[in-house]
DNA sequence: CAAGTGACGTAGA
DNA sequence: GTCTACGCCACTT
């Protein structure tokens, strides 16, 4: 497997900076990595990761386009979902409040590229 | 190299 | 508001 490197790593990289109670969308997240659309990709990133890194990645701040969690099969979302309100990150409907939660791409993206 | 796969996103109906 | 139909991308076979 080559999800040592490349675009999956990449993917974690970034995710793993995405701070509590906020949450950032598989959109973002390929744009910040220079993908405009690679939002599926990076979806197909998360469902790739690997079990060891799932304490060091909180995947669970990841969300679809307007807060939505993705839906598949299993717990997961189920999970997403208990983690994020123990975070106290508010939901509206089924949906992350992204006005209050969702990161802005603008400082996100900046406060990256210093760090790099 | 070609085809298949999905934790996506958008446009239409 | 819901549901469908495509396009997109990284990765696997």
């Amino acid at each position: 497997m080559s999800l040592d490197e490349g675009f999956f790593a990449r993917v974690y990289a970034l995710v793993r900076r995405v701070p509590r109670g906020r949450v950032v969308t598989y959109g973002q997240v390929a744009a910040m990595l220079g993908v405009p659309r690679g939002a599926r990709a990076v979806g197909w990133a998360m469902r790739a990761l690997p079990e060891e890194m799932a304490a060091r990645v909180p995947w669970h701040r990841v969300v679809g386009t307007g807060g939505r969690i993705s839906p598949r099969r299993g717990p997961g979302p189920e999970i997403q979902r208990r983690r994020l309100r123990a975070e106290k990150v508010a939901f509206r409907g089924g949906c992350v409040d992204m006005t209050r939660h969702g990161m802005l791409y603008e400082s996100f993206a900046r406060s990256e590229r210093a760090s790099v």
